[in-house]
DNA sequence: TTTAAGTATTATGTATGACATAACACAAAC
DNA sequence: GTTTGTGTTATGTCATACATAATACTTAAA
């Protein structure tokens, strides 16, 4: 028992590269001291020595933290601190050949249920200016120009246009980000059932909804309208 | 005319770094050849030799790949290539410390339309032992045990559990991702108006909903329950 | 024979010094 | 006043050397 514990007390002596200790001593340094956006950090030079350790570990240490958007680094002129911004951050990583399919499912999931629970937030902030830019998206004739691009092409800017009445940037980015993988989940074959014939909400019914100011109803309608790709996710 | 259009031409010449260069390049060379999750890497000084450029960069450009988790590294003996988990990459800049206000309350934002839009994954896949585990949740009778602690750990519960019935992974770790945010985001005063004392659909309520398995139903017990925190937003 | 302890090998981790180059500021030239 | 040159500086890149952890292999002890 004595033992135990002995070498449980010894075990936490940092078993972390010099990079990872180096990494973190930075990052708390730059909390404690409350620096902002904005402000500029010391030099590698500077920091080698106040650190005591080579530039080589002072590179890759930084080279971490500007991967997670802590700092952004101008070449040859300094680095300086930032706001991480997530979304930016994801899409290094949202490459949807190297995600796996389930994954790519699963964001898809979330992008369903994101846009049926963000009605609220879209009846809540809209404005007459929204629902005529709206309109006028929804205004092409689909039987005079239902070439499957330009619908495409509609969907995109409508349901982007939803995004944007959030006016929820991380929400936003989050879309743009996504873009791509939809447009993977789609042709890939990921979903078994085929696109059925829309038979469902329309783009114009959903304005109309959102003009009445009624979340609920308009998470009804967009449920009604995501009814495609639903039957195609249980299915 | 002339001259803009042999200006234009030549504007594209790789101003990227040689690490951005080599990055992509690996990366590249990852997605050809149909590198699969576990397959292992070449050394670093065999990548040296086959780009031509230093150790420094090659390494460099490992770290980088590393930290968008296309490739992971055991110490002294080689790296793999591996499936990204954008969760955990979000995770290392998920410091409510280093968001900026904005962000925290949109990623708030982002969580309650999530939850509401989840309705239609909860009552396509919840199961009976599901239910049984929430009524077991929330079977604490608060009459009795009201200490906010406690009232905070079944929070946390229920909802975690709402996730967990998603069967969506990626949902799941979004959600405990994010419960430091919205511990920051309660804590920091971020959001104006005081938490009210609850009246809104209770937690035993939304159990009820969802045996019923009416999504439409859900979603609105949901978006009442959540009103506290609507109000506190859009207040 | 089995097991524990030593040893060799190897790829990565870290240190150091050197030089190249982009960015900026400022002076010089037209 | 715009352009062109010049110097300074911090980062980008390279080359080399050595330290160390992980593994496989060998050897010594039970």
């Amino acid at each position: 028992m004595k033992e135990k514990s002995l070498i449980d007390g010894l075990k936490n002596l940092d078993t972390g590269s010099l990079v990872d200790r180096v990494e973190k001593r930075l990052m708390d340094l730059f909390i404690e001291k409350g620096f902002k956006a904005g402000d500029s950090i010391p030099k590698e030079l500077e920091l080698t020595e106040a650190l005591g350790v080579s530039r080589t570990v002072i590179r890759e240490a930084m080279l971490r933290l500007k991967m997670i958007g802590l700092i952004e680094s101008k070449k040859h002129r300094g680095a300086i601190i930032t706001n991480p911004d997530l979304i930016s951050i994801l899409e290094r990583s949202m490459n949807p050949q190297l995600l796996d399919t389930e994954t790519l499912k699963e964001i898809f999931e979330m992008r369903l249920s994101l846009e049926i629970g963000m009605a609220d937030l879209i009846v809540k902030r809209v404005t007459p200016e929204d629902i005529a830019e709206l309109r006028e998206i929804v205004s092409s004739d689909p039987s005079t120009s239902s070439s499957h691009i330009f619908r495409v092409d509609e969907e995109i800017r409508f349901h982007g246009k939803l995004y944007d009445i959030t006016r929820n940037e991380t929400l936003k980015k989050f879309q743009r980000l996504l873009l791509p993988v939809f447009d993977y989940v789609h042709l890939s074959g990921l979903l078994k059932r085929p696109v059925e014939i829309k038979k469902f909400a329309s783009h114009k019914e959903l304005v109309d909804v959102i003009e009445t100011g009624d979340a609920e109803a308009l998470r009804n309608a967009m449920r009604n309208h995501l009814e495609n790709h639903f039957s195609r996710l249980f299915g």
